[in-house]
DNA sequence: ATTAGTATACCCCGAATTGGCGATACAGTT
DNA sequence: AACTGTATCGCCAATTCGGGGTATACTAAT
């Protein structure tokens, strides 16, 4: 009988039901061992340093810290331990959220035991795995396309204002900024609007940050 | 025995040993129908046009047209045919080059037939499939990016009103648009300044748009 | 040399919009 | 009972926006 280090896996997942459902999964695969299951992030840091995981499932919507901010603490504190987010709901703003923190896999709740077990292996390998609803949006964020627009042709002056503008600056501000007059940040203001066919603030920055202007 | 429509897939893959192991994956399969099988890219637009297949397995490096532009043309002509790519290498630049291009899928070649076949599946249904080292790439790309993702938990009618925010409507406007008093967009405005953090429109826009909020 | 055009910079006014402060109310959850 | 999300209202100061105007400087074409 060969003897076969077993990854470690931690649960946290408030709904009873999931992670018993999890836990049955992980301890009757051959190859992981369930080192702690959790139904809350608090004290979050202290499990993972004394447990020592190679792979976390980690909920979205968990009591205590939510899950996004969870994955983020855990790569930054313990960057080789690889997570890998569950969810019931497939929401964009928590996916990216997530992926951008550090997550290695984002599955939902419906996978089958076997993908599930499979996305571990993936995850503690490094790779990465996503459910494909979930690979989809990840791809449609890649494929968004320049959206080419009108050509807009600024001067220096006017791209420098429009870019402070995107900042978030006031016209008061951007007129200290640049050691110029409020009034005139004013003309400049008015004319890129009008370059820009927009009326207001927040057109005028949704328009550059698309177009690129800045 | 019920009738099932089988998918229609066609081949483009010059390696004849890799090619034939694909027709033999596909037509051993139950759902589905090989409808041809070609070696390079010559008169790509009129085989798919001809054929009609449902998905197209393309390899990256194959006579003619190369397959990075191969996928672009299909998708611009025929937007609803769905591409899988495949190729020996896990190269950085191709695998983003046809994954912009409209690729839905990206397989390495050593990947076992069933996992081909599940691949083609979740293509063929609109969705995406990685194998995990593309994964494991496509998302390093995206943790890459200079953003540091706080995660900002808006409730639905804020991130609607946000998104006509974005989209340059005023406050009056955004009132009219969903049906309710100015003042309640008022006040959702004012929580959502809150949870950004931001106390203007063109921080807000800004700051929705870097953050995927919208 | 004059004209025309454009980029820059400044000013005033007035109406509309925004932003910050407060308060109230109700339904659903915890 | 406390909390959250939603929706409504008032007040007031600051900001934004569109309109008008003036002025210098530089370029390019007439």
């Amino acid at each position: 009988m060969e003897e076969i280090k077993k990854m470690k896996i931690a649960i946290f997942e408030d709904n009873q039901q999931f992670r018993e459902s999890l836990e049955f999964v992980i301890v009757t695969s051959n190859d992981m061992e369930l080192c702690g299951s959790f139904e809350d992030t608090n004290r979050l840091l202290q499990r993972i340093e004394a447990l020592q995981p190679d792979v976390v499932l980690m909920d979205i919507n968990i009591p205590g810290k939510n899950g996004i901010d969870a994955v983020k603490e855990i790569k930054e504190k313990f960057p080789k331990v690889n997570v890998c987010m569950q969810t019931v709901f497939d929401d964009d703003d928590k996916i990216f959220a997530s992926l951008c923190n550090g997550a290695s896999g984002y599955i939902l709740k419906n996978t089958p035991p076997d993908k599930i077990i499979q996305a571990i292996r993936e995850v503690a390998e490094g790779g990465s795995f996503f459910t494909p609803s979930v690979a989809k949006k990840v791809l449609n964020n890649f494929q968004q396309k320049p959206q080419q627009g009108e050509f807009v042709q600024l001067t220096e002056r006017e791209k420098e204002i429009l870019k402070h503008l995107v900042d978030g600056l006031s016209y008061k501000m951007i007129a200290e900024k640049v050691y110029l007059s409020f009034h005139t940040i004013h003309t400049h203001l008015r004319h890129i609007y009008e370059k820009l066919h927009v009326n207001s603030k927040g057109e005028a920055v949704s328009k550059a940050i698309k177009n690129r202007l800045v």
